[in-house]
DNA sequence: CTAGGGTTAG
């Protein structure tokens, strides 16, 4: 029996891109094995448009419903999807060399589905190299396949590549599904890639896919990623003006963020208010946008007033609402205020990033410190220990610096050297000021030999006690009337090579 | 149209 050998097609055009000047170039040698496709006539290098045309009027003219097997319905190519994803990783690579594994891709029905299964599973790498193996199949490549193709190198973020494919399919008469076309124009925006994504535009108005919404959402994104936020606002105005599309919430959404990005968050707020006058309703991106915005301009406090209005319009606030507002609040400083939202975070059950909390007890000791604030403290100390008592509880060491130093302070002296001994237990090494501070409460509360065991404990972590130290020491003792105690310790600070301030009593 | 848009940060 003879069988027709292959002919090789060389997808190589001669041609150029209209969207990049270059010439058209694939790697691929599509084989086309005469006596399963039944096709006459091939131009030596490329398949002809009445080819391609009389393809897909194939394809589109079958009878689908009574020739579709279980895998060409909804259902069997989500389980197409799932099987590959369900491969180990070695399998996967077998799916496309073996045919016993693959099935039959007798097709190219079923080859694009295969293509596209492979797509879906997150595996863009394999359907280009099946793309590339096309010939052992015998099948010429549809629209649909190359709309596949340009996904794939979407996914690999192989854009120019995505790009040639979509030229190489205009200039042979193949007609882009929307989704290819979008997901390029998406691509494209979220790089940056400005220019080529409103190339990509043009070419939807030329070949008569209507740009929705969507489209014009992504090159709104796009315009502000790259700081071009003045042309992006001018945008959205003219698509509500000149009724291109209308505006969404999405819409709006995107220029505000843009603002906010560049420190311009009342820009973005007057924003919300057109979009509510326009009757859209803000959702919970829309508010995060503008906490972020508001915090990263140092007013976390207008943040917490859109708190407010968010709830008024109905609108919940979710984890990372909370999370950006109480980060700026702390990095701003507003110590009081972020204790309202860790409160409210944990009254409606969300977990509070351990970070966060650190900062919040450090937050809170600082200002008991400085101003002096009890209630303050107490409130330190309970989120203090509510962090303490947490499972995956992270305490970082100078938060318990910070406390050890605010209890000597609020004369919680036991509790101040409990807390000491655990930060040692835990492997931390407590400042000096923090060894200082709890050697000075215990001897103002007269417990000199606890202080002396404080030192010690100095001294076995191999630190080196502070002037500060010994000075403190030698007060304590000659209040006490230990002269030899007090010598002893002056004698400990010089050979140490530390003079102390105070001198043992004569 | 087998698809497709967004928000935090250390």
């Amino acid at each position: 029996m003879l069988m027709p050998s292959p002919i090789c097609v060389h997808l190589q055009c001669p041609f150029t891109s209209p969207l990049l000047g270059n010439p058209i170039r694939f790697k691929s040698n599509f084989r086309i094995n005469h006596s399963k496709t039944q096709r006459a006539s091939y131009a030596p290098n490329l398949p002809e448009k009445n080819d391609i045309v009389s393809n897909q009027k194939e394809n589109n003219g079958l009878p689908i419903k009574e020739n579709l097997d279980e895998r060409t319905t909804k259902l069997g190519r989500r389980s197409l999807v799932d099987k590959i994803k369900a491969l180990p990783s070695k399998e996967k690579t077998e799916i496309i060399t073996s045919p016993e594994l693959n099935g039959d891709l007798g097709t190219i029905l079923e080859f694009n589905d295969m293509l596209w299964a492979l797509l879906t599973a997150q595996e863009p790498d394999l359907a280009l190299k099946l793309f590339d193996e096309m010939s052992s199949c015998g099948l010429v490549p549809d629209s649909w396949t190359f709309s596949i193709v340009i996904r794939c190198y979407c996914e690999n973020k192989n854009l120019g590549e995505a790009e040639r494919v979509l030229g190489y399919m205009l200039e042979n008469g193949f007609r882009p599904n929307f989704s290819a076309v979008t997901v390029l124009l998406n691509s494209l925006s979220k790089k940056g890639k400005l220019q080529r994504a409103f190339g990509v535009l043009d070419i939807m108005d030329k070949i008569g896919l209507k740009p929705t919404v969507q489209t014009y959402n992504c090159l709104l994104k796009g315009l502000c990623y790259v700081g071009r936020v003045e042309e992006a606002f001018e945008m959205l105005v003219r698509m509500k003006k000149e009724a291109i599309v209308e505006p969404d919430i999405f819409s709006y959404t995107a220029v505000m963020d843009g603002y906010c990005k560049v420190g311009r968050s009342d820009e973005a707020v007057e924003l919300l208010n057109e979009a509510l006058e326009m009757g859209l309703a803000p959702d919970v991106f829309t508010f995060n946008t503008l906490f972020n915005g508001f915090c990263i301009e140092g007013r976390p406090l207008e943040g917490v007033k859109i708190l407010k209005l968010m709830k008024e319009k109905d609108c919940k606030p979710d984890y990372i609402s909370y999370s950006t507002l109480l980060h700026g609040l702390l990095k701003w400083r507003k110590t009081k205020t972020a204790l309202r939202i860790y409160n409210e975070m944990l009254g409606i059950g969300l977990n509070v990033d351990k970070k966060m909390v650190n900062s919040l007890v450090r937050g809170l000791c600082t200002r008991s410190c400085k101003g002096r604030k009890e209630d303050l403290f107490e409130d330190a100390y309970l989120v203090f220990e509510k962090l303490k008592s947490d499972d995956d509880s992270v305490i970082d060491p100078s938060t318990y610096d910070l406390v050890i130093q605010a209890l000597c302070m609020e004369k919680k002296t036991d509790e101040a050297s409990v807390n000491l001994r655990k930060m040692i237990q835990m492997g931390f090494s407590p400042r000096m000021v923090t060894f200082n501070g709890v050697i000075q409460a215990l001897c103002v509360e007269g417990k000199v030999i606890e202080a002396l065991f404080v030192l010690a404990s100095l001294n076995e972590g191999g630190r080196v006690p502070s002037r500060v130290c010994y000075s403190i020491l030698i007060d304590e003792l000659n209040r006490h009337g230990s002269t030899l105690g007090a010598c002893y310790m002056y004698g400990a600070a010089l050979k140490r090579g530390l003079i102390p301030s105070s001198k043992p009593q004569q």
